[in-house]
DNA sequence: TCTGTTTACGAGATACGTAACTATG
DNA sequence: CATAGTTACGTATCTCGTAAACAGA
């Protein structure tokens, strides 16, 4: 259970080949051939059918272990090496897109305008590479923006002991597009919008949705990238339904939003970071969450 | 970061001795000074003082990262092989002395009726011990119990991916000698109580009952040990106040309990195990959640 | 000086690359 | 027959143990 061992086995598994896996990491194939080996050896258990390349049973539960078990080697490494490091004045923040709220922004603009020596670097990308990023340190706070029932923390992916915090909660609406039979309502139910057509898009994820709200919402069109615009556009020209924080849809664009009265959800955004030493990033972790 | 670099970091810190390590470890005490220059070099960093040998600031934040990431790796390779063999009628039990009520030792025994192929071994443990048995694999189902806020999940160790399912909630009672003042009172405050004096058990952990219920609380005499039983009579004999579960108290041994009406407590108790095949393990874990 | 850690060095084990081999589609 | 993984083997590296050097109490 060598971690050189996992990451190998990992990345065949990822690649689907002893070759391609090799050439990634700069290996022969042989020397991958005989890693895997080894690592079967050491457990007593085939972990990859061959030709095609596939994990076994085993091997598909030792995948679900060690994703997370070299994230957390490779975070605890970053840890140590931060915590030793000199504080820098070049703070690395990791946003998804809809966790980065205008509210935040201005918080972010007031501190770096109360100390200007700071220097700010604002990351988008996903949930779980933006837990990512922080736990090995490549960025020192993040914010991330899920549905939630109100008050309910969200679930970050376990990247080891990150600290979260609460920012901001906020009302969710559904986006139609503005001629839309509904977008007149007051409020309404998302068990009633259950048949109607959805997005599938990073920024509403529709398992969470379908974990909170009932079976159902079936996929229209499909959407990859973090841009709103492009999302509300596609509501607009009617592709389908998505779920967004109210602030979110304040801007034109041809999508109307109409709050979801059940259920009870939020929008919520949290701050994520590990123990951070007195210093720049401690400072603007509490001006964000301030 | 090599674990078993970090394996003989950790048990260095804790001998306080490279020599003992050594020994524990198996190995030469030079291979053990190798060991720690590597790491040290590795991370650039140094990690221990020497003479007294002990952790430096960034030792000890290893430190809390490499306990948790030793078990996890233990835990993972412990479940793919489990997850492999053969399911066993063979069942480890591992439970805290208050987690194994006399409702679940019913539960067991009607389990047992039912299935008598099914052979059990109970070992009794503090709350951390279980989890680690159970991450490991050498008991198959745990039983733990603790103080909390009704309907509020225990946090059980990070061990991995562990799967906890709430089995009991029971009534709080603060136990008093037979003869105190408050023994006859049909409910009291825990704040009321909070310049008692208390026992430091492990049966309940005073750290615990400060965060829910604010500071407080002084030590009297510690008693460490597993038995409920020497607990109660240190209680009758009036050493000092504890919380048990109500039930705990019904056995007639010179104590009485008086139930706590604020802030509302339970005394809770999950079941803990990893992802269990179908098998006997599985029923049994179906037969005690009921 | 005595205890306990570090360093020097040699032997054994390990891990990788080259290249020949084998199995599968 | 070609593509892709395995096996054999030689070499470089690593790791540990022995033993000598070194540093605090």
């Amino acid at each position: 259970m060598d971690p050189h061992l996992l990451t190998t086995f990992v990345t065949v598994a990822r690649c689907g080949s002893f070759s391609a896996a090799a050439t990634e990491l700069g290996y022969t194939q042989s020397a991958i051939s005989q890693q895997i080996a080894a690592l079967e050896a050491d457990l007593g258990l085939p972990l990859l059918s061959r030709r095609p390349v596939e994990p076994t049973p085993a091997g598909r539960r030792l995948l679900e272990h060690a994703e997370p078990l070299l994230l957390r080697l490779r975070a605890a490494r970053a840890d140590v090496l931060r915590a030793a490091a000199a504080p820098r004045h070049r703070i690395g923040l990791a946003v998804t897109p809809l966790g980065f709220t205008a509210d935040l922004a201005d918080r972010l603009a007031r501190a770096r305008a109360a100390w200007p020596l700071l220097e700010v670097t604002v990351v988008t990308c996903g949930r779980e590479r933006v837990a990512v990023l922080v736990a090995e340190g490549e960025a020192d706070l993040g914010l991330v923006d899920g549905l939630a029932a109100p008050s309910d923390p969200l679930r970050p992916p376990d990247a080891g002991p990150l600290t979260t915090t609460g920012v901001s909660e906020e009302d969710v609406v559904v986006a139609l597009p503005a001629g839309h039979p509904l977008a007149g309502r007051a409020a309404l139910r998302l068990a009633d919008l259950a048949d109607a057509r959805w997005l599938r898009t990073p920024l509403c994820p529709l398992p969470r949705l379908r974990a909170l709200a009932g079976d159902g919402f079936p996929v229209a069109l499909e959407h990859r990238g973090d841009d709103v615009r492009t999302l509300i556009a596609l509501v607009a020209a009617g592709h389908g339904l998505t779920l967004l924080p109210a602030s979110a849809l304040r801007t034109p664009g041809g999508a109307v939003g109409v709050p979801v009265s059940a259920p009870r959800l939020v929008h919520r955004v949290e701050l994520l970071h590990g123990t951070l030493p007195p210093g720049p990033a401690a400072d603007l972790a509490r001006a964000l969450t301030g």
